[in-house]
DNA sequence: GTGTTTAACTTGTATATACATGATTCGAAT
DNA sequence: ATTCGAATCATGTATATACAAGTTAAACAC
């Protein structure tokens, strides 16, 4: 925890995760917060900032903070979460298949989108992956080798982002996603315990570390009776 | 134009979609924009929030507001977006088939969700959505009547949010959001152009004002081979 | 030439103040 | 009793200052 206002943003999501403050109920004023946490009030205005853009909150004008209902917010594919992170939050059983880890050269593409050179080497990293028993997610990873030069199978299988950003210390920024529904593939087919479905729900993923290189690029294919994506979204004026 | 950050922000997109700042490029300073636009620090860091918020820079400490590269956003599905908006955007034809405009009563599932009582009144809104002429999208809404009393066909064909926000002055804020794929209904079979498909990819929202009154349910039924979500986001950490 | 240090940039955080504007409440005038 | 208005409290916007911390490039010593 270093900056007041994370730490701040942090301390009222616990309380509204404990019932504190429940849905409904405004929190405290901008004011009283600053004499709670003994601060100014342009850094408890982070902290509030904070968490209304994570639908913690809705500011109203005049009145104060009011509590929203989070209740279906338990799955957030919406911001970017791995596979790890996702199991770990839903408690289930889950098991990753690593099927491939090679490096390749030249998929032009993919070298286009993460913008570099055409014969850039690149881990092509295969996994699928189960819950309770059933393998209904296909993950095929590329991944820059000049930015992750050692990668094994066993960080594969653990946790991808993990390997990343804690051990190798690089912080993943942002992403652009598309999700899109298609016909299901030969490789869907051998990894997938498909039960007779004809088509998948894709999910393509191109990952920016915060000083804005691409380094990854994901397709994650989704059993489409077990897809699901929850989001929470603010209008957009304009 | 009302704040002085948000001029600001419009203003920097436009340079930034007009190519006067390409991507991999950095804009002026803080320093310098505080001089350009004859301001404070704080209103331009406002101004540059929102721009990394959605997508159009990313900042890095120590050397400046990067431009990225948002080449495939078009499409932005992600924020509160109406189909009118996302119409105009593509510019294609597209046209909106009213099928059924009724008040109706008791509807459980979606009173408790919508927060009213469980005799409320509610508009039950069904439109068809075409696009090239083919009928590729099933809109379903429930709209609280005590919040919209007056509903006509020509509102719902032309745009429902326009009426609501411009007409009525209420103010859209924020929606959560599903999305999942089923099986195709009686309903869709008879109302959107299937070609066979058995599924559909369903979006389902519960959309609120900035009082936090929830005032719209809405289920949005999409053929597999014309659905495509395309979002940016940002990585929480924790 | 090579390597290191320093200075001058950049953005990030924290604080203080002032005024604008929406919401509510309480009291006075009718 | 009802209505209107003022006071009060809420958040929103704009400004100023100070210091922390990451990046870069020039200056310097060797």
């Amino acid at each position: 925890m270093k900056n007041k206002y994370e730490t701040i943003f942090n301390k009222l999501v616990q309380l509204i995760q404990k019932g504190q403050y429940t849905a409904g109920q405004t929190l405290p004023s901008e004011h009283d917060l600053c004499s709670q946490f003994n601060t100014s009030r342009e850094t408890i205005r982070k902290a509030l900032n904070l968490l209304s853009q994570n639908g913690y909150i809705q500011k109203v004008r005049g009145k104060g903070s009011v509590v929203l209902d989070r209740n279906k917010f338990k799955f957030p594919v919406s911001g970017l979460t791995s596979f790890k992170e996702l199991a770990d939050q839903m408690g289930q059983e889950f098991r990753t298949n690593v099927h491939e880890l090679t490096l390749v050269k030249g998929a032009e593409d993919v070298c286009r989108q993460l913008n570099c050179e055409k014969n850039t080497l690149l881990w092509r990293l295969v996994r699928s992956r189960e819950i309770s028993g059933e393998r209904i997610i296909l993950d095929k990873d590329y991944i820059r080798e000049d930015l992750i030069p050692s990668l094994t199978k066993e960080e594969a299988e653990r946790s991808l982002y993990d390997y990343i950003e804690r051990d190798l210390g690089l912080e993943i920024s942002f992403a652009k996603k598309e999700i899109v529904v298609e016909a299901v593939t030969e490789e869907d087919e051998a990894f997938l315990d498909l039960n007779g479905h004809q088509q998948v729900v894709v999910i393509r993923s191109y990952v920016y570390l915060s000083d804005t290189t691409a380094f990854q690029f994901t397709e994650s294919r989704h059993r489409p009776d077990k897809f699901q994506f929850v989001d929470f979204a603010r209008r957009n004026k304009v």
